[in-house]
DNA sequence: TCAATATATGAATAACTGTTCATATATTAA
DNA sequence: TTAATATATGAACAGTTATTCATATATTGA
């Protein structure tokens, strides 16, 4: 296998090696959008867009048992994707920040889905 | 188990629940982000940023066997994160359009990661 | 048409991931 | 302190996914 294209994209390829970030970057991007990739956590998700939830409400709005919910909102706190506070017996959950209110609607616009 | 918070966010319980997307749509979404949440195909998407390239310089930025890169790229297309043209005998790959570009900056402006 | 180059793909195995079940921890009220 | 409520978690199994290997297809030049 090789490749003669000289001039065009051999070029982009020589700064597309350069500029490759670090193995340790691309594995915390990848682990970020990997928690955002299976349905019942991206519920969560869009769940969240209307608000601050105790684990209680998440488990009404997207479905599912308390405990499966509760593992997939370990996961998301874990990427950074949501953060939580108590509030006395319950824990409530929002989405980290504006950046993750961004990726999903741009996610939503590249797809042409409403939400 | 049940909650008794009534004022606060069991408003937000209620619009959240309204407006979830349909199971569809919301499969779709997470779809997408499962194709771009392997380190890999990351990798491939992060040199897909410097311009148009064909499978052999792709597998020169990011390292791997050809075949494995290829198999990637077919899962990535299939997601319609990435597109391709030929050009003789070189498929050249390129990010399918703005959001995708969108999103991997956010994405990285959100974990403090340079790129 | 034949050989060489570039890319794609089916099948199989190995690794990973999600859910469930049972149980544990934390908070509040009595 | 005890009971009730809210949430979290370890272990195990089932389902999914990624890579490898071998091979197939497509294009070009001789």
């Amino acid at each position: 296998m090789k490749c003669d294209h000289e001039t065009e994209h051999a070029l982009a390829a020589k700064r597309a090696a350069e500029n490759m970030p670090k193995a340790e970057e691309v594995e915390r991007v990848a682990a970020s959008f990997k928690s955002i990739s299976e349905p019942a956590r991206l519920k969560i998700l869009f769940a969240l867009r209307h608000g601050e939830l105790c684990v209680y409400h998440i488990v009404e709005a997207v479905g599912g048992t308390q405990s499966a919910v509760s593992h997939q909102l370990r996961l998301l706190r874990a990427a950074g994707v949501v953060k939580s506070r108590r509030e006395g017996q319950n824990i409530l959950y929002s989405l980290a920040d504006e950046h993750v209110v961004a990726v999903l609607e741009l996610a939503c616009t590249h797809l042409k889905c409403k939400i």
